[in-house]
DNA sequence: ATGAAAGCGCTAACAG
DNA sequence: CTGTTAGCGCTTTCAT
């Protein structure tokens, strides 16, 4: 490609040929953009004229390359399809844009062997900000995370010491009192249906222990792949059931398997939830239709994402926030219908 | 900032420290970063040692500046929270990052106000390929995508003549089909449940127009914003019911809205399917919990993303595509359990 | 309030 | 196969 000293040809047009054509200097025209304030209101006012009329759209990569701010947040979660973390990728959009900021979404596909890719990936667009969710796995990244010195914020999980900040909540805790619901309700035989994602294993290992010290024998467990399949529920029943043992009540590391395990009872002849207590985790909302047998473990996922947003913007912006570990809590919802 | 002619201090490790450390240009470290293949053996190692050994992580924005290539795919859709568009979204994301693409999501919450700044936010990071829901509403904005000359694929609606490629299809067939679906059984006091967006207008009118010409009276309408929210559904129905009036069957702009019309039925002590047809759109996946009693019209959702990111992708490889429109199409879906 | 100049970190001819 | 040399388009001192 000829390089032009800008005799500018076919290329979108730039900052250079905004300021010629105001008749001012490039400097000028990138206060008019970034500090308005700074010029004299004919001179903005010329130079704006100039901007529309030839359609000038600054570019950002030279802009950030230059300023070294790149106005980028990255956004890491596992999936946003049909998932829990859809609403709080949404919640963090809305926070954030209205600090100035753009999104980048990273899906790992609960993938920790591409975990190191995306993060390179991610690292190399130099974003002002991170938000992740849960730990990051491989040394390497984390290495590269730290190296990188970027305000970062880890999402959901509360349990080991954040890089920096963090906001969501224990997941262990969270166990333990589904293990003390499900108790105090007189269920004795607890099966599990748990997915095998690092933060459902955590909630299985409190939930089981805790079981345990209340005097229950430890639970069955059907383990299932880290998906948000109802399907995987049904088959989980159907495993726990397989060796004729009998059950009152089934916990699952997340609603979608719950309801699996919902159908898989009906079409036995189960019934839930007198015979068959089921019990979910994420609060998902199914359009009003959720089983009335099911009972599950709110989370405000939103709150999620507005806080972790908001975090970041204050750190950003050069406050460093008073705290930066923030426990939003959960709640045990019982839907059972009256 | 005190500038440097590579004085390094501090800021993270560039090309040029690569290059002193591994004796070589920068040139070369380049190419072992991009094209291995036109470098020898042991010089690749010895820059991937230099590599590793500084903890070097390359500046895409640096280098998107002098290549002029982002490897940013972007991706507007209204929303993704409790959305038919996050099934979309992720398959792009899947699709695109195969390719070696990121995702930069947008999104404009129906607020067509917001449009504007958020194409400019958007254009400013130039990216390779644009991936927009439906229609660029304001002119202004049609007309800077024009000039930006980036290759685009409308989704969802394959109403207009596109800017250049799209996937989707004729919104206007599917409030036909669902006019002939509700009349082919033998409905004819039909409500309507309509949210205000437009596409779920396009469909409205269409069902509306054959309605009418099917003999049908013209269906009672209830308007609700463009969220999706069950709560509309069940207001919805409450205003068309309002003036004593009474229907067969009522057809929704979403699933969303179909689920509230059916729990406002049931609260009402009307017997959905039997006294009161309902029909939904989307088909969204509610657990297998959705009613018997829906009627829906299924979308493959997470086509339309794999197809919008394929064409995407063989556009930036440089082979133009053979067709650059595709209908995905659309079924209807009848629940109501045998 | 405005301009001149240097440089952000990388890629892309071109030469060797 | 590798090095040299110019920039990419913008921001940022430093002067004026």
């Amino acid at each position: 490609m000829p390089q032009r000293p800008n005799g500018n040809t076919s290329t979108s047009p730039t900052l250079l040929d905004v300021a010629r054509l105001a008749g001012v200097s490039p400097s000028t025209v990138s206060r008019v953009i970034n500090e308005p304030a700074l010029v004299r209101q004919d001179t903005t006012e010329a130079v704006r004229r100039a901007i529309a009329q030839i359609g000038y759209t600054p570019n950002f990569v030279a802009g950030g390359l230059a300023s070294n701010r790149s106005r980028l947040v990255a956004v890491v979660v596992p999936t946003i399809a049909n998932s829990i973390f859809a609403d709080t990728v949404q919640a963090i959009n809305d926070t954030l844009s209205g600090g100035g900021y753009q999104t980048l979404v990273g899906l790992t596909g609960y993938d920790t062997a591409h975990e190191d890719e995306l993060l390179l990936a991610i690292l190399g667009r130099r974003p002002d900000g991170l938000i992740l969710t849960g730990t990051v796995h491989s040394s390497a990244s984390r290495k590269r995370l730290i190296a990188a010195a970027i305000p970062t914020v880890q999402t959901w999980d509360l349990g080991a010491a954040p890089v920096d900040m963090a906001v969501g909540f224990s997941h262990a805790e969270v166990g333990r009192a589904t293990a003390r619901h499900l108790h105090g309700r007189g269920h004795r035989r607890i099966g599990l249906v748990f997915a095998t994602d690092q933060r459902a294993q955590v909630r299985e290992a409190a939930l089981r222990d805790e079981l345990v010290r209340l005097g229950c024998a430890a639970p069955a467990v059907a383990h299932v792949p880290p998906a948000n399949a109802v399907a995987f529920g049904r088959s989980g029943l159907r495993e726990l059931m397989a060796g004729g043992a009998r059950f009152d009540a089934v916990a699952c590391s997340s609603d979608a398997l719950a309801l699996g395990v919902i159908s898989e009872a009906a079409a036995s002849g189960i019934n839930v939830p007198d015979e068959l207590a089921v019990m979910g985790f994420g609060d998902l909302d199914f359009g009003g239709f959720t089983s009335p047998a099911l009972t599950t473990v709110h989370i405000d996922r939103a709150e999620i994402g507005r806080m972790a947003a908001g975090m970041l913007l204050s750190e950003l912006a050069g406050q460093r926030p008073g705290d930066h570990v923030r426990d939003v809590g959960f709640s045990i919802v019982v839907r059972e219908s009256a």
